[in-house]
DNA sequence: GTGAAAGCGCTAACAC
DNA sequence: GTGTTAGCGCTTTCAC
């Protein structure tokens, strides 16, 4: 049993391969009787076009690459669920690349999809930039939570969302906040030390810097002994993960939370609200920032030149911060 | 600036498209002098093979296809990485799927892809077999964390460590356990239950069953209830995240977990290491389930019938149990 | 060990 | 509206 192609449709209606064609991939252009006589008979033949031979044709091939640097990060699967889903609507699948943190697999494995896609969505806080447009020239490309120049970007803004937070610790007391900050590089990082800064500089509040560590659960459980040598009330951990491992840190030294010192995270992944008590945190628009960046990338792929979109975090009070305990 | 293909490299090299071909896809063919010449002016003009063609001429894609039930399971992330990083080594990217539980969109999905991949690894612990074995005749297919007749496949048995989870907790004076079932016709679910029946048979323990309940975090509060009034000292929850939340679902109600009551989780995923007190568990293979599914796929489409491997679970004992409560 | 040529299945001018 | 034709870039006989 040979494999069926248009030429089969084509042959068993008497008609040309091309009118096959033309029923599939631009409707209009056939009459509607023929189009539906060929959609029959496809359907009968269990007939499904080869996207090989597609995209050889056109040069497309129907898959969007997605670049994020690390799977396992709880940060990072909404948002691929909601690439996959926004792809969808395009009639695009999904190639995922997981790039470990590493720097090198990032451009090997990038190399290796540019010529699979028809464009990519690029999660890489840390590549220098340089290098992340080397290697995004040429195919289009859409960056999320980073801002590179010439880059197409679709970026989430927690300024305010922090700044508010900061106003509610001082609320409760607090006057001396600690920074404890992100992977070096990062441009996530660099954005939300600088909403916090920002707030602190006019106001009469000390604000003492951590880090930079890495976005790891075991990196926060690190980072406590400094908070805890900083003096600081209270901390802004520069992601949930991070923040739940400060938590743990702190309970590895006796301290309760928000009792003894107030923490809060950024990005509210499920991990911010399977812990107990929740955390404080400021969410993250997962399914906007896959959406926007779906659609912005069809929009390049198609010829449009999209502007960057900027979408905001916004605060969610839950148990892990409290009043300054009292010295 | 035209794009580079293999006559790109003959022309420059005055040789035929063919060396070229065979210098990358049978470089035994080919003297190793020239091949090296090939190589060099490919990687000098940033040549990379276009899969579309050689996809078309081989009816190969060089795509692997892997479907998740949902990929916002911490379970699966780990899994996702074994998987990329194991197709990496036979030279093979991956095609996401996330169906996000439900079956419909299963099948679409599956449908979809199929004709786009090599072959498919597939994690549906829900399907019914027959519309799963439907979706999967006519493609190479490796199943994981399920058994179906005629289908190879990867599981992870975790009978022997559930029972020493059991055997643990007698040892604590535990005589009355729940079991916290998970999804309905869940293959991993029954298996579970299995173990803790098997074990609990023969001995002086009562078992009550719960559930079912579905893999998620609020499930497991909710189940919270139920295993209060059940009376048992100590639970069995399907996986980690219904073990998170029916820790959280006892603290509301007052209780501590391991003081007043003991928990049992599976899977060891990320979650269960973040949680304080850290969750006892089963930890599951991810690494060795991922690279298992890929190698015995590569087997498939090479044309050679692997046959199915069983990994283990092995017990984490950690915060989460203790010895029972005086009543 | 290497080249010439045909063809994988589809699309896209171009003619009619 | 529909058919004809010429590729898309690669692999693969088949000669040499």
């Amino acid at each position: 049993m040979r494999r069926v192609t248009i030429y089969s449709i084509a042959d068993a209606l008497g008609i040309s391969a091309s009118t096959v064609s033309r029923a599939f991939s631009r409707p209009d252009l056939v009459k509607a009787s023929v189009r539906e006589e060929v959609l029959a008979k496809a359907q009968e033949l269990g007939y499904s076009p080869n996207r090989a031979a597609r995209g050889l044709a056109t040069g497309r091939t129907g898959v969007l690459g997605l670049l994020v640097p690390d799977i396992t990060n709880p940060f990072f699967p909404p948002m691929v669920r909601a690439v996959q889903r926004a792809s969808a609507h395009h009639d695009a699948e999904v190639l995922l690349i997981d790039s470990e943190r590493s720097e090198t697999m990032e451009e090997d494995l990038l190399r290796r999809i540019r010529p699979q896609v028809d464009g990519l969505v690029i999660v890489s806080p840390r590549l220098p930039t340089s290098r992340l447009r080397a290697m995004l020239t040429g195919i289009p490309s859409v960056v999320v939570n980073r801002a590179v120049r010439g880059l197409p970007s679709v970026v989430c803004d927690n300024t305010r969302a922090l700044q508010q937070a900061a106003e509610h610790l001082h609320g409760l007391g607090h006057r001396r906040l600690a920074l404890v900050r992100g992977p070096r590089r990062s441009w996530a990082a660099e954005q939300r030390a600088k909403a916090i800064r920002e707030w602190t500089r006019p106001r009469e509040v000390d604000l003492v810097e951590l880090g930079p560590f890495e976005a790891q659960f075991e990196a926060g459980r690190t980072a406590a002994g400094d908070l805890v040598d900083s003096g600081a009330t209270a901390a802004f951990a520069f992601d949930d993960l991070m923040a739940a491992g400060m938590i743990a840190g702190l309970n590895d030294r006796g301290e309760q939370v928000p009792a003894d010192r107030s923490i809060v995270g950024c990005d509210d992944v499920l991990l911010a609200r399977t812990m107990t008590p929740g955390l404080t945190t400021v969410s993250a628009p997962f399914v906007d920032l896959g959406r926007h960046a779906v659609d912005m990338l069809h929009l390049l792929i198609t010829g449009a030149k999209p502007s960057t979109v900027t979408l905001h975090g916004e605060l969610e009070v839950r148990g892990t911060v409290g009043a300054v305990r009292r010295q």
